[in-house]
DNA sequence: TATGAGCGTATTTTT
DNA sequence: TACGCTCATA
């Protein structure tokens, strides 16, 4: 399909023709930006003989790259194929496994995720007598984690660190860089460091991707940290053909070190830099988009624009003022029942939070009124411990170095590895200077040893020996490795219901390696990274490189595996309303978006209040939720909540505030008058309300929650309450549920199940996670039917 | 070595 | 409230 360029509009077409030199693109939410990006790639290739291999496009999620590519292959057809369409940490890995051994690392490294890193930092705190209760290891971490991100190295480190967190940090710090190496592994911040350091000090390599790379593009560039804006920085010194595409307003990372100034900065950083603005918007309707505009417009740190749309107006924003979570949760499945009766098809819906913590109550009132959902993020597939013992198998036969996986499943399952014997392995270990694993196979012969551990540690080196030796097809070498571990073996013999749905995981995980099979043939051969294959691949050479086939070996399935999260997997289809937070929703879009729990203290956060960046930030992330919304956006706040398993009572946010009166319509509690005091005043007697200028005058609702009498406030509840839940909600949602044998359901705790007998309103299903059958009560239960 | 009581803590999480 | 972690106990 040939590209026409005439479809896009002016500023679009400028950024797809713009070929030569650093190019920005200001791309407001909604206005076409992938668009652009594949066009203009595809103007590359098709109109100025760029040769798909010299062309770099990097996205932050793989579903992003996916996506891309995806697109592209339908613009100029296989010759997207092989082309660097990757995120951030996939290319550094790639950059990594072709000159690891100039680091000092191997080519066959593992990489740590957030997990692995923990238990090595316990190890390290444990290791130089860090207290954990006066040091936490998340502060470490996230200090640590911050450092690499800025291109800080451990030596670096300790000389700026002053106080004493940061000098904790900075021993810390030192010995987990040291751990590392010797594991052979990187975390998912260090790929990126390495991967800078690596092309900082070795110029041939540099030189040999610069040549490579003529034309680079970077997405979500307002998201990017310091480690990646330097490495795209030397990647594109040579030919400053880089285009870079991003919106500051929606810059929701910076706490993961996403440095905004990068995007605001472009400009002094190549001062021949076009700028682009991309200010048509063509997803949302006139009132969401005027909303979203106004609650934008307060923020003082932002290049100007301005989206505009030619849709209508549609509907005014829906304001709801619930009573507490509960009546926001009915409410909103009320909605959902409504529109779905309008016409709208449930994975057209999106219900938003601010934390994972309120998707509960949501849930729950949803499933009692028969609304099929799905939730994105919360416990991860690969986060499920026998995922991660599967996973550290494997990975000991690709790096026996990998001493976190080593001590994980040196005794999973158990086979009488005690702690003292792990201990004592460990000490020795460390002594020796040696890998975890090469001392566990000397111990095998440590007489200080007592006879049943040296006998079980002999086991667990033999199988994975033997592990060593399999070869062939992928998935029949995995599905040999989990025998010979006895995972499986260990989890039938508990015979409970628990381990049987850890079984039916590890097949599941087959039917990943499956996956990684079907999408990595030699179809999908990539080319090589420009200093890999030796001699022949020379640098500088306009030849076009060699390509590597990929998928066939363990060790490209595990890191797939790694750099690999679920929002990945999220099907697009499904007849569910999606639930998420507002983070993972951004770069989606709905018809209909719910956003709950629009207070104070919630969202903004109360982490952030107080903070004028922060309060940014949090505006930047009611800026992404509201422009998620293609027709309808409701907004929902209770006047009382739960949090932390005590009620409290915040009022209205201020970014509901923020939107112009008249183009929302408000309901519910505090929709008629509801009569108090000024929330500011109460605000600020608990430090909420900041300077003042925020919220204020307008709208009163709630109290703060430090103050006043709880007497009071259960009173005032329960007669909003009372006058306020529609009669007949649940009944309405009780009559719904009607089912018979042969139904689908889904239990909230169970997951998937079959109904097979229907005895009066007990219902007898067999879910099939767990294989069993269990009696439930249909009007009680935590079901829905779906589909029968 | 395995389990339970008690305690402290508690955003967001592209990789 | 609810979860994860530590520590004590059987």
């Amino acid at each position: 399909m040939p590209i026409d360029i005439e479809t896009l509009n002016g500023p679009q077409r400028e950024a797809v023709t713009t070929i030569d030199g650093p190019l920005l693109v200001l791309a407001g939410a909604g206005s076409g930006k992938t668009r652009v990006l594949t066009y203009r790639i595809a103007n590359l290739i098709e109109n100025h003989g760029v040769a798909p291999w010299q062309i770099l496009a990097i996205t932050f999620t793989n579903k992003a790259a996916a996506e891309m590519r995806e697109r592209l292959g339908g613009l100029v057809g296989p010759r997207a194929r092989g082309m660097w369409v990757s995120t951030f940490h996939s290319m550094c890995v790639r950059i990594l496994r072709a000159d690891a051994e100039r680091l000092g690392f191997t080519r066959n490294f593992t990489i740590y995720d957030t997990d692995d890193q923990k238990r090595l930092y316990k190890e390290i705190m444990a290791e130089l007598d860090v207290d954990p209760k006066r040091f936490p290891i998340n502060a470490l971490m996230n200090r640590i984690s911050t450092a690499k991100n800025e291109l800080v190295v451990p030596l670096e480190f300790e000389k700026q660190a002053n106080d004493p967190v940061g000098k904790v940090a900075a021993r810390v710090y030192a010995r987990l860089q040291e751990r590392l190496k010797a594991a052979n592994a990187f975390d998912f911040d260090d790929l990126l460091l390495y991967a800078y350091l690596l092309l900082k000090n070795h110029a041939d390599v540099l030189e040999a991707y610069q040549d490579r790379f003529r034309y680079i593009m970077v997405d979500e560039y307002q998201d990017t940290n310091h480690a990646q804006y330097a490495i795209t920085g030397l990647l594109a010194a040579k030919h400053k053909n880089i285009m870079v595409v991003g919106d500051d307003d929606q810059s929701i990372y910076s706490w993961r070190g996403a440095d905004i100034r990068n995007i605001l900065e472009f400009e002094q950083d190549y001062p021949s830099a076009h700028v682009v603005k991309l200010e048509q918007n063509y997803r949302s309707v006139g009132n969401v988009l005027a909303a979203a505009n106004a609650v934008i417009a307060n923020n003082q740190h932002r290049k100007a624009k301005r989206l505009f749309t030619a849709a209508e107006d549609g509907d005014k924003i829906q304001v709801y003022m619930a009573a507490d979570e509960r009546d926001e949760g009915r409410w909103i499945a009320g909605e959902i029942e409504k529109r779905r009766a309008a016409g709208l098809s449930y994975n057209q819906m999106a219900v938003f939070y601010r934390t994972n913590a309120q998707s509960r109550m949501l849930e729950d009132m949803l499933l009692r009124a028969g609304v099929p959902y799905r939730i994105v993020g919360g416990t991860r597939f690969f986060d499920r411990a026998e995922i991660r013992d599967v996973m550290a198998y494997l990975t000991l036969v690709v790096n026996p170095a990998d001493d976190i996986a080593a001590k994980r499943v040196i005794n999973v399952p158990r086979r009488g590895v005690g702690k003292t014997t792990i201990e004592r392995i460990e000490q020795f270990a460390r002594e020796m200077g040696m890998p975890f694993l090469e001392a566990v196979e000397l111990a095998i012969v440590d007489p200080e040893l007592r006879a049943s551990a040296r006998q079980a540690v002999a086991s667990f080196v033999g199988l994975l020996n033997e592990a060593r030796s399999y070869e062939g097809d992928l998935r029949k070498v995995v599905e040999a490795i989990i025998d010979k571990s006895g995972l499986v073996a260990a989890l039938q013999a508990e015979n409970t219901d628990e381990a049987r749905g850890r079984i039916e995981n590890i097949q599941e995980f087959l039917g990943v390696v499956d996956e990684f099979a079907d999408t990595h043939d030699e179809e999908e051969a990539d080319f090589a990274a420009p200093t890999a294959g030796g001699e022949g691949a020379a640098a500088g050479e306009a030849d076009e490189p060699v390509r590597v086939l990929r998928g066939d070996s363990l060790a490209d399935f595990i890191e797939w595996v790694r750099l690999r999260t679920d929002l990945d997997t999220v099907a697009e289809d499904g007849r569910a309303v999606t639930l998420m937070t507002v983070h993972s929703s951004k770069g989606l879009e709905f018809d209909c978006v719910f956003v709950a729990g629009m207070e104070e203290t919630l969202f903004p956060h109360m982490n952030s209040v107080g903070d004028a960046a922060g309060i940014e930030e949090e505006r930047r992330l009611a800026y992404v939720a509201i422009t998620r919304a293609r027709k309808r956006l409701y907004l929902t706040c209770a006047y009382a909540r739960q949090i932390f398993g005590q009620t409290s009572s915040n009022p209205v946010s201020r970014f509901i505030q923020e939107i112009p009166s008249e183009l929302r319509q408000t309901t519910g509690v505090g929709s008629a008058g509801f009569s108090g005091t000024g929330w500011e005043k109460r605000g600020s007697r608990k430090g909420i309300a900041g300077s003042g200028t925020e919220a204020g005058g307008g709208r009163v609702f709630g109290r703060s929650s430090a103050s006043g009498s709880a007497g009071r406030a259960d009173a005032r509840q329960g007669r909003v309450a009372g006058s306020y839940v529609r009669p007949g909600a649940e009944k309405k949602a009780a009559a719904k549920m009607t089912f018979a044998k042969g139904d689908a359901v889904d239990h909230k705790t169970f997951g998937r199940g079959t109904v097979v007998k229907v005895d009066g309103d007990t219902l007898h299903v067999k879910f099939a996670k767990t294989g069993q059958t269990k009696k439930l009560l249909k009007d009680y239960a935590p079901i829905v039917k779906i589909g029968g």
